[in-house]
DNA sequence: ATAAAACGTTCGATTAAAGGAACAATCTGA
DNA sequence: TCAGATTGTTCCTTTAATCGAACGTTTTAT
C-alpha cells in the first residue's frame, strides 16, 4: 500500500479530531480503541483495521467513504485531492468529470483553460467560494455553478471539508 | 464491529468479482493478497486491513468508499449500473453523488422520491432520455438537467453507452 | 476414461495490528 | 510552589490478520 496514503489518513483524522477539540486519549476511548493504536495511526504508521476504521468513522461521524477515499485521488495542492472518474468519449464535446475533495481553508488558483471551455462544480457538502477570480461565487452544499473556465479560476474552501463534482466541458456546448 | 457488515461487505465483493466475471483465485493474484485471505473475506469473516481492501477497490476499479459503506448501495439493475461517490454531510441540505452506467437502450422507471427532492444529471457520454415520466428532456454530453424527483420519473439511453453525474438533493435548496 | 488444471476452503506458521502499562512533558488547580 | 491530572509517545505482550501449502472437489482437455 502507498505510504502517502497512510499518511494522509493520519493527517486527516487528525484534521478531523481537533475541529472537535478533542484529545487523542478521548476519541480512542470514544472509539474503543487503545490510544497507542490512535497514535500510530495519526503518525501515518501502520495498517489499520476495518474494524478501527470503521469505529473512528462512527465517533467522528464522518462518512466512511470520505475518511479514506481522499487519499485515493492525486493530491493537486495545498490540501486539494481530485480523483477522475470518467472521460467522455463524445468527440463533439469532451467531457472530464472529477471528483474533488478540499481541506479546511485550503485554497487554490487554477490556470486558465484552452479557449471556450466551461466548468460545470456542484458542491456536495461544505462551503467554497469557486469561480473566475475576479467575480467568485459562494456556494454551499446542493449548489452548482457553470462558469467560463479560459482564464484564472479561483477554489477556496470555507472551514469545513469540501466535496464537490466538477465536469469540465473541453468544447462549447452544442445548441440543443 | 458489526458481523452484519462483515457479511454485506463479503457478499459485495463476491458480487462485484462474479460481475468481472473473476474467480477467487484471479483477483486474490491481481490484487496481490493470499486467495485463503479474500476467501475469509468474502465469507464475512475476519477483519480485514486496509492495505487488503485498498488492493481490491483498485483491482475491481471501484471507490474505496462504496465497497465498505455503499449507504444506498451500488445497485444493478436492467443495464444500468449505479456507485455511490459520496454522501453530503450538510444536515441543512443532504446531498448524495453517483457516477451512473447505462448500457445503450436501457431503460428505467424510478419511483418517486420524498416530497421536494430535486435531482440534477450531467452527461459524460452518451445520449439519455431522462426526468418526469410524462416530460422527459433529451441530453447529449455535455447537457445537464435539474428537475423535481418528487414523482416517478424516468432514465432510458440512446444507442451508446452512457455515464452520467448524479446528484439527488433530499431537501428543498436554502434560498441565497 | 483419465490426467491435468483450476476452483474455493481449511490448516499451521509467520507477521503485524491491537491492547496495556510505563514514560516524559505539559497543563491544571490548590 | 507543588501535587495531581492529562497530554501524546514508546515499549512489551497478546491477539489475530495474512501468508503459503495442502486439501477435496469440480471443470477442462487429451
Amino acid at each position: 500500500m502507498e505510504e502517502h496514503a497512510l499518511k494522509a489518513l493520519g493527517e486527516r483524522i487528525t484534521c478531523l479530531r481537533q475541529q472537535r477539540e478533542w484529545s487523542l486519549s478521548h476519541l480512542a476511548e470514544r472509539a474503543g480503541i487503545a490510544k497507542s493504536n490512535l497514535s500510530r495511526i495519526e503518525q501515518g504508521i501502520g495498517n489499520p483495521t476495518l474494524d478501527t476504521l470503521w469505529r473512528m468513522a462512527r465517533q467522528l461521524e464522518v462518512p466512511f467513504g470520505t475518511l479514506v477515499a481522499p487519499a485515493a485521488g492525486a493530491l493537486i495542492d495545498s490540501g486539494m485531492r481530485v480523483t477522475l472518474l470518467e472521460q467522455g468519449t463524445d468527440d463533439a464535446c469532451p467531457v472530464d468529470a472529477y471528483l474533488m475533495h478540499c481541506d479546511p481553508h485550503s485554497r487554490r488558483i487554477a490556470e486558465a483553460h484552452t479557449p471556450h471551455t466551461r466548468e460545470r462544480v456542484e458542491v456536495i457538502h461544505g462551503h467554497i467560494r469557486v469561480g473566475p477570480t475576479e467575480a467568485p461565487a459562494e456556494l454551499d452544499a446542493g449548489d452548482s455553478l457553470e462558469f467560463n473556465a479560459d482564464c484564472e479560476h479561483l477554489y477556496e474552501a470555507g472551514d469545513q471539508p469540501v466535496a464537490m463534482l466538477i465536469t469540465i466541458l473541453h468544447a462549447p456546448r452544442r445548441p440543443r
